[in-house]
DNA sequence: CCCGCTTTGTGCTCACTTTCACAAGGGCGT
DNA sequence: ACGCCCTTGTGAAAGTGAGCACAAAGCGGG
């Protein structure tokens, strides 16, 4: 009856889950901009390249959104896997070094699907400085403590070289951001309650090199080759602590 | 000495050792630059923000490479990781899609550490293939085929729109590559015996965004903040299958 | 040549993930 | 109202990884 709570899931969404909530919401996104009102955990696992149970555990998470015998409604599941990613907030996002990879994240629309602002551009280099990148200014790194301040800064984006990272890093926890995504190929060292993601080409060529090697190594060409068409997903995950 | 066997590991280092051996290797070279002849396991593990149990463990996957009550020569150990991961052989990388990130990307110098060359840009439009990026032609996505036969092109890296990738993931399996590095923001769909790795900025964000929404979430500010200092690593790792 | 100090390599335990398999639940046709 | 068929939500099993704690092994000094 009046099942009253609807299970808030007091705590603790697996991390392997918070990374896939993204994965289901852009696919859920298409199916709802091409006017699907439901779908079914196994399709929405086939666009998504996972398991349909490890799907269906995952919203679990969650609380019981879906409809037994019918699936889950498009719309209702986006709206709550928003919340729980905390989508329905909007987050200031700084990019710090503008240089080749700050300049192209700068100019990337589709910066999430919605959720994220960029408010500032900042760089070391004064004769950028007073550039416009995508309509924003470029602004000095100096001023980053006030920057951040002032545009309520959450998120701190590196993309400065390596030298200059774990320095930069350090002046975005002193004036209170706790979370980075970090480009620059470097282990930042960090206070415990601050996230960090990194996004390192070189490594993942390296691990794609890893297996590619493993492929030819061996032998010539047998048994491998599985039935085509079998989904695939990669890359980010892992967690902080 | 004569040690024969030093244990050529049959086969079946964990996913999950094979993405941070990159980062060893990162450590490994900047000891070699700066003159180091060993490292202990404590020390490695320190500047990887690793377990240093786990990083014992990690390496001896690869093998017995390390003396104790010394610890492991940084040389040896950094030919041995370099070879575990494919990177004492050259692998040749197109980038199709020269646009904001192909461009980044092209430019970008410190391509790994070694073992991999740009070998071929790719793009759809006209308007830009033949320019010179980075040193090298821009050429046109048409005799994509023929430039992956020729450059014996091993790792495609996309950076084309989302609505491309897949069209230009089936022309490169197509043509016998087996490694993708996969810029945009879809789930691929390859035959299994096709590595693909993805590196999506918005999934980043909205990970990070869950957990700045838990740090405010509940409560103001209390037995958060553990000790300043702990390390940290996050980011890229999980795998195909 | 023996001893004690240091650091590796690893057995074992515990935690987290994935996947299977299926009972319970819900809608719909009759 | 009833029953059939479909899909969810989830216990339990299996797989993978993290980390502790320690015996085994080099190395150097006495
Ligand atoms: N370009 C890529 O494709 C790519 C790929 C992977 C990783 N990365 C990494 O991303 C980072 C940026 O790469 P890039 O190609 O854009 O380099 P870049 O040299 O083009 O740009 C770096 C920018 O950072 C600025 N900068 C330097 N020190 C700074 C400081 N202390 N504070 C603020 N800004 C500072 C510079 O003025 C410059 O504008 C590097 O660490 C690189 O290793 C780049
Ligand atoms: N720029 C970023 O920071 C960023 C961040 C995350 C993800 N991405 C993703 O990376 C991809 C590229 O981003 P971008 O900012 O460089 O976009 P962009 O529009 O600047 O560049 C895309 C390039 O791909 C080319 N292209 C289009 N169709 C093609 C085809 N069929 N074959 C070959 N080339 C084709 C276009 O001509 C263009 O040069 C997009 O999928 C984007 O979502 C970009």
């Amino acid at each position: 009856m009046t099942r009253r709570t609807p299970r808030p899931r007091e705590r603790g969404i697996p991390e392997a889950t918070v990374a896939r909530l993204p994965v289901y919401l852009r696919a859920l996104q298409a199916l709802n901009d091409q006017g699907t009102p439901t779908v079914s955990s196994e399709d929405l696992a086939a666009t998504t390249g996972v398991n349909s149970a490890k799907l269906r555990k995952d919203l679990s998470h969650l609380g019981s959104y879906g409809t037994r015998g019918v699936g889950y409604d498009v719309d209702y599941l986006i709206y709550q896997v928003s919340r729980e990613l905390g989508l329905t907030q909007d987050w200031s996002v700084a990019i710090i070094g503008i240089g080749n990879l700050g300049r192209a994240l700068a100019n990337y629309g589709g910066f999430g699907s919605r959720g994220f602002r960029i408010a500032a551009l900042l760089d070391a280099d004064s004769s950028i400085v007073g550039d416009k990148v995508a309509g924003l200014p470029v602004r000095h790194i100096e001023i980053l403590e006030e920057v951040v301040g002032v545009e309520d800064v959450s998120i701190g984006v590196i993309a400065t070289p390596a030298a200059a990272a774990q320095t930069v890093c350090d002046r975005l926890v002193g004036c209170g951001v706790t979370s980075v995504l970090n480009f620059a190929p470097v282990v930042l060292n960090v206070p415990a309650a601050v996230d960090v993601r990194k996004v390192d080409l070189s490594i993942e060529l390296q691990i794609l090199a890893f297996h590619e090697q493993r492929k030819s190594d061996g032998h010539g060409a047998s048994e491998w080759f599985g039935m085509p068409g079998s989904l695939r997903d990669a890359g980010t995950s892992d967690l902080s602590g």
